[in-house]
RNA sequence: GAGGUUGUAGCUCAGCUGGUUAGAGCGUCGGAUUGUGGUUCCGAAGGCCGCGGGUUCGAACCCCGUCUUCCUCCCCA
């Protein structure tokens, strides 16, 4: 008796045509990284568990997948943590390996431990799965694609401005009918904190604040409060719900606003210079906004923070990004800054398939079809179907003479644009019988006519 | 990790206050049509009613557990 199969929640299969549709979106992004000098990687799926373990936060590390240990290794569980109800240790006594949880963390230890292979600044591209043991949910999965481009080893904002223009190249020539790259600066979120007198407890102010789109102004007050921020905090921080995303006007009300800090007026130097180079290379179909409510990945990201979004569809960042001045610190190699962006292959694929953007030959059959009559005219037509794939085209044979209706049925489904009938009747003539699948016509060539009409 | 929700044929779903043999459409397969796809007609196969336990004379239906689906939160792509 056979049990229903099925897959792990949040996983899924993909079937032809969906596979087509995904690897289309995957060679958009790896031309668009190539054209700009970015070199393709690749690293293994799981690390060990402690280069990934404390570089997410809390919460990342829950999310964390663990390779359980076997063989000899389950001796080396730690039975008296688990006594003390240490549950932490007792999985690391349980895990050495773990699934790779981002594409971040494990190039930051690839260029640690290839810096001396490597020619700086390095730009790679790499597109490859990740897993997080997250609830599933509507564009969320257990295993996703991350598309990652990374700068490494160069603090020029003119790498910044780069990815926004490989972003904006990527989305544009998929045909996303219109974008929102919001770009904020860690920096300014710091000046933000500073002028608050909450510079230790940036990251529940400004997580706080990344709401404001979300649960409004409201919301956002009344979480403030319930993390323990007080009126006056809440009073400096009142001008920011009404800022305007237009950037000239943002930038300018930010050079007041953050007057008083250092490192604020910092990260409103960083995003005007950045904003001066969009003026001088316009983008294509993307539209920049400067939010400063934006405030994502501030466990390691350092300046510019990107996010992007698509318009007129009800689905979360399609994009994401920002610079690290420190991330392969945390593998011994300092003072090596970086910045990158991340596109979310998984939510562009569900965009483009409710606004129906993908071209439609993605999902086009073989050029030819040869039915099958016989073993001895499917001899003739093996030969004549291995000279039209030699010339570039997509050719299949029949492999059993059943009849024809059901070979016809087979070429209708596979999407085949031609069918080519070489039977008993055919051989005695000396012709072929080719027949338009499109238009439904059909007809009748001498062979040698046949053949030099395709060359 | 917290709360809610869903599960019946390959797919989408009916199935009454618990009552005999669980239905439909689509799809699949066969035939009408032994050398011609999409349309039409006829026929057939296909179900431990998610899984495990409980209540009951009797459970697809009620209760508990578990897994799964989708949603909200957390967090994120």
């Amino acid at each position: 008796m056979s049990q229903k199969p099925s897959i792990p929640k949040g996983t899924r299969d993909f079937l032809p045509g969906a596979l087509n549709k995904r690897k289309y979106i995957f060679s958009v992004i790896a031309d668009a990284f190539q054209r700009y000098g970015f070199q393709g990687i690749e690293t293994p799926s799981f690390e060990l568990t402690s280069t990934l373990m404390g570089k997410y936060g809390e919460e990342g590390d829950r999310l964390i997948f663990r390779i359980l240990n076997s063989g000899e290794k389950v001796k080396k569980a730690d039975m008296e943590a688990l006594k003390q109800e240490n549950l932490a240790a007792f999985a690391n006594s349980l895990s050495e390996k773990a699934l790779r949880y981002d594409l971040t963390v494990p190039f930051a230890r690839f260029v640690v431990q290839h810096q001396n292979d490597l020619t700086f600044p390095f730009k790679r591209f790499q597109i490859q799965p990740v897993w997080r043991a997250d609830r599933p949910q509507h564009g969320r999965y257990q295993e996703f694609y991350q598309c990652d481009g990374d700068v490494v080893g160069s603090d020029s904002l003119r790498n910044e401005v780069e990815l926004i223009h490989i972003v904006d190249e990527v989305l544009s020539e998929l045909g996303l009918p219109g974008f929102t790259i919001k770009i904020n600066n860690r920096k300014v979120l710091s000046g933000i904190a500073e002028l608050c007198g909450v510079g230790d407890q940036i990251i529940d102010l400004t997580t706080a604040l990344d709401k404001l789109d979300k649960i409004g102004e409201e919301g956002v007050v009344r979480e403030l409060r319930e993390r323990g921020f007080d009126d006056t905090v809440l009073n400096k921080i009142s001008p920011l719900f009404h800022i305007d995303t237009n950037f000239p006007e943002a930038l300018s009300f930010l050079t007041s606003f953050l007057s008083t800090s250092e490192i604020g007026m910092k990260g409103v130097e960083e995003l005007s210079y950045i904003h001066d180079r969009m003026l001088v290379l316009p983008l294509t179909k993307g539209k920049i906004e400067l939010d400063v409510t934006l405030a994502r990945g501030l466990n390691y990201y350092t300046g510019a923070i990107l996010e992007v979004k698509a318009q007129g569809v009800q689905m979360g960042s399609i994009c994401g990004g920002g610079r690290y001045d420190d991330l392969t610190g945390l593998f011994g190699l300092k003072g090596l800054s970086g910045v990158g962006i991340s596109f979310g292959a998984d939510r562009i694929y569900d965009i483009m398939e409710t606004l129906e953007l993908f071209p439609n030959a993605l999902d086009s059959g073989p050029d030819y079809l040869f039915l099958n009559f016989s073993e001895e005219e499917a001899d003739q037509c093996a030969q004549w179907a291995q000279a039209l794939r030699r010339s570039g085209k997509v050719v299949e044979l029949y492999p059993n003479a059943v009849k024809l209706q059901k070979q016809m049925k087979y070429a209708h489904e596979k999407g085949a644009k031609n069918v080519v009938m070489y039977g008993a009747n055919e051989r005695t003539q000396g012709v072929v019988v080719v027949k338009d699948m499109r238009s439904g016509e059909q007809h009748q060539w001498e062979v040698s006519a046949w053949l030099s009409s395709l060359e």
